[in-house]
DNA sequence: TACTTTTGCTCACAGTGTTATTTTTTATTA
DNA sequence: TAATAAAAAATAACACTGTGAGCAAAAGTA
C-alpha cells in the first residue's frame, strides 16, 4: 500500500513547486506582482489547487519570512564562530547581517514589510530635506563642540537617522507596546552615538 | 468675471475634502483599507472625479508623505531651539522624532514604507528567536569581557538590531546604492556600540 | 463492472486601480 | 429666452486581485 505515500509524496512536490514558482516571480516581478493567480498558472494548476496546499496568499509569504529568519540565523552563526573575541564576533554578525541584507533584499524585504510601498518616491522629496537639514547642523554642532574634529558631519547623520528608525522599526514591528524599556533603548542608543560624536 | 476663481476654488475645495475623508479612512481603517473607491463614496461623487485631483492613489499616498516629513521638521524644529548644547539638542530631537513616530503612526508607515504586510506574524515566529540568541550570546559575552559589567544585555540587543536594521531600512529607501559610505556608516555605529557596551 | 472517494476545474462573488464613453449640467452666444 | 458649445460628472467597462462554492472527471476500491 504504498499509495499513500505516493500521494503524501506528491502533496509535497506541489507545495515545494509553488515555493519554487512563487519565489521566481517575487524575484523577477516583486511582492507586488505575486498573486495565486499567476502561481497557478506557473505551476500550471487551477487556482484553488494553491489554496490545498496554502491557507491563503499570506501562508506562502509568511513561509518565506520563516525562510528568511532561518538563512539569516545560519549566515549570523557562521559569521560568528570565526572569531574568539566579542567585538569582533560583534562586528562580523553586523556585516553578515548587513551582506544578508542586501543579497538577499526580497527576502529581508518582507521579513521587516519594508519598502513594499512607496520605494521611489521617498527619493526627492524637499520636505525630507528639511528634516536632514535640522539634523545635521546639531550634529556640526556636537562635533564642534566635541573633541573628535575629524568626524564626518554626513557620515554621523545617516548613523544618527538610522538608529532612531532603526528603534522605531523594530519596536512597531515587535508591537509590544513596552513604552519604557523602549525609551530606554533610546536613551541607550544615544548615549553611545553622542559619547562616539565627541570623543 | 469671477466665475474662474470660484471654479478654482471649489476645485481646491473637493481636493482637500478628498485629503481629508482619505485620512479619516487610513486613520480608521489603516492604509490597506484606502481605496478610490471608498474616498468617491466618502467625498459623494463618482470615482473618475478624485482622478481629476490626483493622478493616481499613489499621488494622495505621496501628498501624505510629504506632509508627513512636513510635520516632522516641525516637531524637530520645536524640540530643537528649546535647548544651547549640542548634546541636549540632540536627545531633545531623538525623543521628539521617537513622540512622532508613535503619535503620528500612520504617517510615519508610508513615510517608510513600514508594517503594510506581515505586522502581527513577525511576531512567534520560531527562526526569529534563533537569530535573536545568537545576537545576545556574543553581546553578553562582550560584557563579561568588558569594563561595563552592569549593562543589560538584552536592552543591548534591542539597540544591537536596531542599528543594524535602521542602516539597512535608510539604506535601502534612499537607494543610492553607495556601498562605500553605507559599510562605512555600519562600522562608525558598530564602533560607537561597542565603545558604549565595554566601557 | 459499479460504486465511492478524491482531486481539480469552472464559475462566481466582492473587491481593486484606471479609463473610455455617455449623460447631465453649466456657461455662452444669438 | 432658446439654441448651442463646453465643461463636469456619472455609468459602465477592462483587467486585475483573493477567495470559496459547486460540479465534472479521474482514481481507487469492492
Amino acid at each position: 500500500m504504498g499509495i499513500l505515500e505516493r500521494k503524501q509524496r506528491q502533496m509535497e512536490e506541489t507545495r515545494n513547486t509553488i515555493l519554487e514558482q512563487s519565489w521566481q516571480i517575487v524575484e523577477e516581478e516583486g511582492w507586488q506582482a505575486l498573486s495565486i493567480r499567476k502561481i497557478a498558472e506557473a505551476i500550471e494548476y487551477s487556482t484553488p489547487v494553491v489554496y490545498k496546499h496554502f491557507e491563503s496568499k499570506d501562508a506562502i509569504i509568511e513561509e518565506f519570512t520563516k525562510q528568511g529568519f532561518g538563512l539569516l540565523a545560519e549566515k549570523l552563526k557562521n559569521a560568528k564562530i570565526q572569531h574568539d573575541q566579542p567585538d569582533q564576533q560583534l562586528i562580523a554578525i553586523s556585516h553578515a547581517y548587513w551582506n544578508f541584507a542586501f543579497n538577499h533584499a526580497k527576502h529581508y524585504q518582507i521579513m521587516f514589510g519594508l519598502g513594499i510601498p512607496t520605494c521611489e518616491m521617498i527619493h526627492g522629496i524637499d520636505e525630507m530635506k528639511k528634516v536632514n537639514d535640522l539634523m545635521l547642523s546639531s550634529i556640526e554642532y556636537a562635533i564642534e563642540s566635541g573633541k573628535n574634529l575629524d568626524a564626518d558631519s554626513h557620515l554621523k547623520l545617516r548613523t544618527f537617522w538610522s538608529i532612531l528608525h532603526g528603534l522605531v522599526a523594530i519596536e512597531m514591528l515587535s508591537a509590544r507596546n513596552c513604552a519604557d524599556t523602549a525609551l530606554q533603548t533610546l536613551d541607550d542608543a544615544m548615549e553611545g552615538f553622542i559619547k562616539a560624536l565627541t570623543t
